[in-house]
DNA sequence: AAGCGCGTTACGATAGGCGTAACCCGAAAC
DNA sequence: GTTTCGGGTTACGCCTATCGTAACGCGCTT
């Protein structure tokens, strides 16, 4: 999969093992200095050189403990690409009233490096509800963001299913077979509802958001606890989505 | 100002080089290549080699057309850093506590290189409002901003008003005279209301942020459009700030 | 056709950045 | 108290990653 060109490459190394400091530091914040040399397999002068430069613009933070952050200039860095962001700009209104119309809460995932990724979210305002986080990555093959890999392209779609599927609940589909003829099913209904594959006691309901083409661009999403969730909530769910779906498709030029 | 040191220095320039591409990115989304190189005052294809390192890391994303956009890991990083930066994540909940009762916008500045920043900001859910933006930066001698002034030790105080001041409206002062004597008033009385200084017809009310020692860590403000904004309104402004300011000291340890 | 300007590639020269080694210092160990 | 350890930091000489020049392709305008 990720294959990497051996040296030959027109990136420049020292910059792309900044980036490397700058994630590591995002995943794991009050890091230090050492750990950071660990976790990337480099020497503590070259990362130290490379926290310093981060720092003096703002992207980290030292504590006075020694520990690193990430800093304000992440943040307006951040704010400043959700707004650049076409697919997350036009779909956050979007998920806000798909958000407050079902009560729950709702996700934009795309296809990130053979992963389901949130790079959009609302939350509604009641005491419990469905957890969800910006960045938070899950496999493809559970749960009901298996529509992103329904509608691919048959032959890229079984080279992103890994051989051993990841078994998150009692309920996760382990079998390759069973995958593919559900991820079939999948695209002839147009969406794709989850009972408990990902998180016991969690209901989740997706529909794609297609491109002109007809391929996927990402997926709208209601994630649900599953004593609250009638089929009948369900079914609610799945027009709110379509509609949502379809609104953001029609916004994003087509 | 702007100096940096010939050459010595600990920093990696590669890697500061791509943070000022970075930054250039989301200043002017859609900008070309072309534009980068001469902004920086860099050669072309050293700017192509950091743009193709940060797009491969999805930090920037190239459309079709040849611009550069900020990517989606950059809204990864944005909503990181705004969990991992304490002052901003204890100040969200509070600054949108204000916002509710106020029903005006609301934000959190802090000093940044010599200028007042917007790291946080909440905004009612109402037709005409005052328009708040995280990154936006303002001169630190008008408006009611000059509460972060106000607060610092006298030298650095000085050092930080420019020689001539900036004029926005009629009602900016301009007087370095004035100015320090506005201060001094404003360190008296706790906070700062400012009629029209920065855009006619609107009012501005900040309170400081103070640290243990006193030392000034931020700004909590109120905006409002004058015509709705009556004297007892400012009063009530000012309350909510001073309760909001303490809480959010405290919640910082203190 | 010629001219322009953008993005891109190739390549040889060089200085930027690398790792090694050593140092400092506080905390823990003894 | 001294010693040891491990974190962070500095110094410096070698080397290669990275730079800029120059040239090319290509689309659009003249």
């Amino acid at each position: 999969m990720d294959k990497r060109q051996p040296s030959k490459s027109n990136i420049v190394q020292s910059v792309d093992v900044c980036i490397e400091v700058l994630l590591n530091v995002a995943k794991n914040p009050d890091i230090r200095l050492t750990e950071v040399a660990q976790d990337l397999g480099e020497t503590k002068p070259r990362i130290l050189r490379m926290l310093r430069t981060l720092e003096r613009r703002g992207l980290v933070r030292k504590s006075d403990t020694g520990t690193y952050r990430l800093g304000t200039t992440a943040i307006i860095l951040g704010t400043a690409a959700s707004t650049q962001v076409d697919l997350v700009r036009i779909a956050n209104p979007i998920l806000e009233e798909v958000g407050q119309k079902a009560n729950e809460t709702t996700q934009l995932r795309i296809i990130d490096n053979g992963e389901s990724l949130c790079i959009a979210k609302f939350e509604p305002m009641r005491d419990l509800r469905v957890q969800a986080m910006i960045g938070r990555r899950r496999p493809l093959t559970a749960g009901s963001y298996k529509v992103l890999l329904a509608y691919l392209q048959p032959q890229v779609q079984l080279q992103m299913i890994p051989e051993t599927l990841p078994r998150l609940t009692k309920r996760t589909i382990t079998d390759r077979g069973k995958l593919v003829a559900e991820l079939d099913k999948i695209r002839r209904q147009g969406f794709c509802v989850s009972y408990g594959e990902v998180s016991d006691q969690l209901v989740s309901v997706s529909v794609p958001v297609l491109a002109f083409d007809g391929s996927v661009i990402a997926a709208v999403n209601v994630g649900a606890p599953a004593f609250r969730t009638q089929k009948s909530d369900v079914d609610r769910f799945i027009v709110l989505l379509k509609e949502a779906s379809s609104k953001i498709s029609v916004r994003l030029g087509w």
